[in-house]
DNA sequence: AAACGTATCAACCGCGGAATA
DNA sequence: GTATTCCGCGGTTGATACGTT
């Protein structure tokens, strides 16, 4: 039985694990700011470092690409990561895709060492839901293939609603300035420069100048309040206020933060709407009279949104394609 | 202040499925 | 049609930060 999938890249000699150094961060992100991360095959090879391709990739999509939001999570993040996992199970990247600005990864993490427990002590406190808040999900029932089947539907719905996106939108403004606004907390954010995209295969910032602030901010100490983590330093800032306009196959969207939405919203701004508005990240406050399509492409009405999602099921949102199981 | 226990999260690992030869 | 390669996902691990005794 030698390949049972694909065997593990690790044993290629000289291959590093562990944490990733910033000089390494570096390496990849500039890489993949000129390249794109169409081929993780090729990365190692093209930039010398020391990982296997898995290993980069896992560094970008969990921690290095644009957008990545971090830090605690919100309530409205938690109400959806509950909901979702109780409707779609572990499926932590299809939930990730509903909360573009968290990680699978994170949303996994979360979910194992708060929300499980908390969970946990909700039922033990009496509370009789049928729903199974366990490591399968409340559909498990007859549901591998239907899993399977509803995974696809989810990718081709998506998949269609980038379609009629970009069909739709070719008239539009592609231009979204990234403000250094906001975000919640203290940060001493910085602007990063966003070399606003040229839709598709835009560059989303500008290299060498968020670079060089990369740098700069690992000169400075360390600060306590911002992340922890031995690999945050302060590239968060940088992630967090670009745009993303790589072109990626999972995380290309953008985000715009000239939305509508304001503080708390910033979540569910981009909740439901990004998928749609990836590739061209026009700012939804150029609604024009909407057609009905164009409201489920471009609605990015916070609130609405995020009523929209928590009340609808995925069945619904299937378009009654499965029978309505009662969630709630 | 030290020892110990717990929580957190970045990264690893193995697998399945898609793509390609 | 088969074998091989690559990508992405989900479960798990291990280092370390944090809290408690």
């Amino acid at each position: 039985m030698q390949h049972m999938g694909r065997p593990p890249c690790f044993d290629k000699i000289g291959n590093k694990k562990g944490p990733w150094t910033p000089e390494e961060d570096i390496i990849l992100v500039s890489y993949i700011q000129e390249h794109g991360t169409g081929n993780w095959r090729s990365v190692p090879t093209n930039t010398g470092l020391m990982r296997c391709s898995k290993s980069c990739r896992l560094r970008w999509t969990n921690y290095l690409r644009p957008g990545i939001k971090r830090g605690n999570f919100t309530e409205h993040e938690e109400e959806m990561i509950i909901h979702l996992q109780a409707l779609l199970g572990n499926r932590w990247a299809a939930i990730a895709s509903y909360l573009p600005q968290r990680t699978d990864n994170d949303i996994k993490n979360y979910w194992n060492t708060h929300l499980k427990k908390k969970l946990k002590l909700k039922d033990q406190s009496g509370s009789d839901e049928g729903v199974d808040h366990q490591e399968g999900h409340s559909c498990s029932s007859s549901s591998h293939s239907r899993g399977q089947w509803e995974r696809r539907l989810q990718t081709d719905i998506k998949m269609a609603k980038q379609a009629l996106c970009e069909a739709l939108s070719l008239h539009k403004s592609t231009t979204h300035v990234v403000s250094d606004s906001k975000p919640s907390s203290s940060s001493h954010h910085q602007p990063y420069i966003n070399a606003s995209s040229s839709s598709a295969s835009s560059i989303y910032v500008s290299s060498y100048q968020n670079i060089s602030r990369l740098m700069e901010n690992w000169m400075k100490p360390p600060n306590s309040n911002d992340t922890n983590s031995p690999g945050c330093y302060s590239f968060s800032n940088m992630v967090n206020n670009n745009t993303g306009g790589s072109s990626s196959s999972e995380g290309a969207y953008s985000i715009s933060t000239t939305t509508t939405c304001t503080q708390d919203h910033a979540f569910d701004d981009s909740l439901l709407t990004l998928n749609s508005c990836r590739h061209d990240g026009s700012p939804p406050e150029t609604h024009v009279p909407l057609s009905l399509l164009e409201n489920w492409l471009f609605d990015d009405d916070a609130a609405q949104c995020h009523e929209d999602l928590m009340n609808m099921s995925l069945e619904e949102s299937t378009a009654g394609l499965f029978q309505k199981e009662a969630m709630h």
